[in-house]
DNA sequence: AGAATTAGGAACCAATCGGTACAAAACACA
DNA sequence: TGTGTTTTGTACCGATTGGTTCCTAATTCT
């Protein structure tokens, strides 16, 4: 009955999602993000409504595509015990955060100091995709170690998670990066 | 030989840092940065230049007002050992995040997230002022253990010092925050 | 083929952006 | 009090902001 439209809703929201992850949401101006999601402004308001929609909307693929991958990587059994799970985790979330990529670090983390405290639809998501990612720290950290002190697990998932986010930040100043093996030995060496 | 200024720099430089530490750079715009400053656009010019100008004296500002507190605090030896002086800096850094201070967080982990990956002056000073905390982390530290193996406490004050942005980054969604006597211990007991 | 429906694209919008120009006002000094 | 100097406040600037309108082109169904 009409025109199909001819740019794809998934590459759209794809584009869309990788230029907030690189520039932010208030430094992605209208042109930039037209350009990145591949259309223009008439097929843009049609199909997402504003650009707040459209940033909502990358948030939850981004909690779909890499939070995903993220959790089921720290379930992932094959990939050794619970700890080098976190470890690879820890080297390919960073290995991303390159100056070739913009230093973008994790999306999560920039969402959550840019509009979490203004926008509590922002707040609320970023906080659900933190306790997924703890969840699953707290997971892998189980694994190894099945009869263990639970309340003490817990304490480590919040370090490991609060570590990620931290490091996620102090990646955008270009610093080095630490040892994660080293690094992680220091909070779960702990109470093994 | 001329008219005065009616305004103090410093004071016209906090409420600078202050709207910055809230609202972050590029949502504050020049009619709130006049306000909080407490000048016009006239005067405003002719003493800062600019708004990136004022901007990075606010870093500056923080370097030498909370950041140095910050590094005191933990070097104080008047308030127990270097454990419980860290903290101390944690319940008191999170206590200031509440809603009625806009969930401001830190000023050094928000300029790192909005700014330092498209600024090297703001990435250069956030660097500098991280390495401030990590270095008064090890120290404190240090007290605690004195021949103990440097390495293992290096190891350590990095990890502090990323839980500490993780955990700035994450309380602007309002989550609740950890218990820190706990969560520390599950790092510095790990190799005492 | 023709009708119905939708995407595409450009022109346009008011509002706001950071920054400048300039004249009036307020002081210090003589 | 007159003179020179600096601050102050306001009017103004072009550029850019996110968003709307509307006409044309394309496609599918009958």
């Amino acid at each position: 009955m009409a025109r199909p439209r001819e740019f794809e809703l998934d590459e759209a929201l794809e584009g869309a999602m990788q230029i907030f992850w690189r520039q932010g949401y208030g430094a992605t101006n209208l042109p930039d993000l037209l350009k990145a999601m591949g259309l223009t402004r008439g097929s843009f308001y049609k199909a997402f409504g504003d650009k707040r929609s459209v940033y909502l909307e990358a948030l939850k693929r981004y909690d779909e595509n890499n939070i995903a991958a993220a959790v089921q990587l720290l379930g992932n059994q094959e990939l050794g015990d619970g700890r080098s799970r976190i470890e690879k985790l820890f080297e390919g979330a960073f290995d991303e955060s390159t100056p070739e990529n913009d230093r973008r670090g994790c999306l999560v983390c920039n969402a959550m100091v840019e509009l979490a405290p203004s926008d509590p639809e922002v707040a609320q998501l970023t906080a659900a995709m933190s306790k997924k990612l703890q969840d699953a720290f707290a997971g892998a950290l189980g694994a190894d170690n099945e009869g263990a002190n639970r309340p003490a697990l817990a304490q480590q998932a919040i370090a490991i998670t609060n570590l990620y986010f931290g490091a996620q930040a102090m990646s955008k100043t270009g610093q080095k990066m630490p040892d994660w093996s080293a690094l992680l030995g220091s909070i779960i060496a702990g109470s093994a």
